[in-house]
DNA sequence: CCGCTCATGTAACAGGTTACATGATTTA
DNA sequence: TAAATCATGTAACCTGTTACATGAGCGG
């Protein structure tokens, strides 16, 4: 099971309802690993059910009642047992990708038009995830803040996630510019 | 359907046979996507179905008969709307990363081995893409290819690719100096 | 003769996505 | 009063992984 570990990483900064484990799944979250909420409610109910997590109810007059889960100690033997594992490597699966490796057989307008896309999103990304830096260090320096913050984890992460989305953004911007280079080349034929 | 793209793009630049297929998901298809031969196997057999690629059986002397596919027409056509489809941003989805995410609660030498295990994988892949790239650009300079080359898709995924790997190799190594200096610090206290 | 490569699959299961369903409250 | 947010799920379906199965030739 792979969704498992990952929502006992997110609840370990504090517990969380199915509702708000779902946004965190959209944004910090988002540097490791996406999950639709149908998928996190059924994996709470999961892990409760094994032990790993406990729930509480929470009585809310003006909201819907909603129920906050906590790791338990059996769910961190978990994630520590999960950590002494190797890991398989992980891959890239993308269908933008796929696109470009298609690129001289398919229309290079739409392709330019995806990557563009896909580059405004990725700097979207990348502002994201700097405020999120930011905001998780406050006013120390980020090697202050690596050498001496109690919890570094998030922040690590938060790291891979905005390199991996510069990447993104530069390797887009750097395909348009050879695909636009190339159409004038042949359009001067 | 996702995979069945994939397909399309390894096999525009050859006729290959299922089995030569799962060789190219292992190492130049793997920039942008990951298969299991028996995937593969099926895949193939729908895509034939569906007339998007067409199979040509191939007698052997000394090894076993395969089957050779191309893309047919209707296969170029399915690329060609599959690349003006707006594409679904894609994520990381990371194992590795669930445990950073976790590190200021489980063991920090069984974290950092993962990591190092990680670092030189992802080091053996900047040198295969590195290898990948200088065979398909052969004497030309990086952009004299991408200027001029007849087929540049390969090449670019490829650059991403490539990209990735260093990330992962540079993240790795950065994480794993970040917990032995803590190691260390605390071990002052 | 043992293990690797070539070559192709089936079957069972685990994991993930999409569509559908409900209902209250707050904000514009 | 319409849309967004809070809050939780079920059901059907699609995709991907793991285990199992077969068989020939080649290299050490």
């Amino acid at each position: 099971m792979a969704l498992r570990h990952a929502v006992l990483a997110a609840l370990l900064d504090g517990d969380l309802s199915g509702y708000q484990l779902a946004k965190e799944f959209d944004l910090g979250v988002a540097n490791f690993w996406h999950a639709q909420p149908q998928q996190l409610y059924a994996e709470l109910t999961r892990l409760e059910k094994n032990g790993l997590i406990a729930g509480r109810e929470v009585i809310q007059e003006t909201r819907p009642n909603k129920r906050l889960f906590q790791v338990t100690d059996a769910g961190l033997a978990e994630l520590e047992e999960f950590t002494a594992a190797s890991a398989k490597p992980s891959f890239i699966r993308d269908d933008l990708l796929v696109k470009v490796q298609a690129a001289d057989h398919v229309d290079t307008e739409a392709l330019i038009a995806q990557l563009s896309e896909r580059a405004t999103f990725a700097q979207a990304k990348v502002d994201l995830f700097g405020k999120l830096l930011r905001s998780m260090r406050q006013d120390r320096t980020e090697e202050e803040f690596l050498r001496h913050g109690d919890r570094i984890g998030p922040y690590l992460t938060c790291l891979r996630g905005l390199a991996f989305e510069q990447g993104n953004r530069d390797w887009c911007e750097h395909a348009i510019t050879v695909l636009r280079e190339r159409q004038q080349a042949h359009v001067r034929h």
